[in-house]
DNA sequence: AACCATCCCAACCGCAAATCC
DNA sequence: GGGATTTGCGGTTGGGATGGT
């Protein structure tokens, strides 16, 4: 049973031959695929369309990767898969030169095993109870990596993607919050903070992790704070991001189809810290950076550098997208008053 | 060496979405 | 607008490779 595209004609089937290839690679290479439904003929190749298709973009095309995964990958893929499930095409994205065949492939084939082994369940990435003891005593004596939080920090509950904003809010149910912060001087407060949605987030938020940080990352600015280490950072892009996806650092709520992963308040814990890279960036679009950087002491003096007009009285405005990993984009604002310098309001 | 079981992965299949006409 | 065709995706399969007995 033929396909379409070629139901009338006799067609090869099974592995392709070095000579098959290399017809297919001449042809693309000399006049591009155009619709795949005639290549075959083009090309003199007795295959249908659609096998060619997938020959060259899973094996002949030249930007494709060759080899074993390396263990970045395989985290990039296990953390997204925690997110999107099953949806090769999407995971893929996210390596490049990697097809979604080679990443079902070796999911199947080796995390889905890993994961298991680790007492995971490989759908839900969630311990599988029955694990969870002899797990944490794995865990503690072989120092194993598990990537699953058992469950999201943020849950939302969101029945809003098009312009019907107004009728039902957009309810993001945070975690417990934290009693205080232990830095004791920095507060953030956060209203509203998609301009595009209607969300209800508490005015005030506060956190008692001393490791806290938090940061925000988009086309135009990445705006951290990183309360432990009394850091700040702005970083303003000059070149626009059409799309670069996010990848959240291990926690973030998905709904339907979207994920907010770096865009938030996240705690994490000091260990964590290390794999708390920020979201990636395309190189080329990591060229051209403004960064401004401060350093405070212990009295939130700025110690050096910063921003030349991050003062106490000072504001910033700035508006950023946020990519997110289906594809999504979301366009924000953000205002922050320097009331004090350790009183820094955000307004999103 | 022969047989068998398992693994791995390239390729196929069916379906749905997108596009064409 | 709607049927035909093409494209893209995820699940599944088949057969070669590998390892064990």
């Amino acid at each position: 049973m033929g396909h379409h595209c070629c139901s009338k004609q006799k067609v090869k089937r099974g592995l392709w031959s070095p000579e098959e290839d290399e017809k297919l690679v001449k042809y693309i290479t000399t006049h591009g695929h155009g619709c795949w439904s005639s290549v075959p003929k083009q090309a003199g190749l007795q295959r249908c369309g659609k096998s060619c298709r997938l020959r060259w973009i899973n094996y002949l095309r030249p930007e494709l990767k060759r080899g074993s995964f390396s263990e970045e990958e395989e985290r990039i893929i296990i953390d997204v898969h925690r997110i999107l499930g099953n949806r090769w095409a999407q995971i893929a994205k996210h390596l490049p030169g990697r097809t979604d065949n080679e990443v079902k492939n070796f999911w199947n084939s080796c995390i889905k095993k890993k994961l298991m082994a680790q007492g995971l369940d490989p759908k839900t990435h969630n311990l599988i109870p029955s694990h969870q003891i002899t797990n944490r005593n794995n865990n503690a004596s072989n120092n194993i990596h598990i990537y699953q939080e058992p469950t999201s920090i943020f849950s939302v509950n969101s029945h809003i993607r098009d312009g019907s904003m107004n009728t039902s809010p957009l309810v993001i149910n945070l975690p417990p919050p934290p009693t205080s912060f232990s830095y004791g001087t920095a507060s953030t407060q956060i209203h509203t903070p998609l301009i595009h949605e209607t969300m209800t987030i508490p005015p005030s938020y506060e956190y008692q992790n001393p490791n806290l940080a938090w940061t925000v990352k988009g086309q135009n600015s990445q705006v951290s704070f990183d309360f432990a280490s009394h850091r700040s950072s702005i970083e303003i892009e000059s070149t626009p991001i059409t799309s670069s996806p996010i990848i959240p650092s291990g926690v973030g709520f998905l709904d339907e189809n979207l994920v907010w992963g770096t865009c938030g308040v996240e705690p994490f814990e000091a260990p964590r810290q290390e794999e708390m890279q920020p979201p990636v960036l395309h190189q080329e679009k990591k060229a051209q950076q403004d960064v401004y950087e401060a350093d405070f002491d212990e009295t939130n003096e700025v110690k050096g550098g910063g921003h030349p007009d991050m003062h106490t009285g000072s504001s910033f405005n700035s508006n950023f997208d946020l990519d997110f990993m289906d594809s999504t984009m979301m366009s924000c604002g953000m205002y922050c008053n320097v009331s004090s310098m350790d009183q820094l309001a955000w307004d999103f």
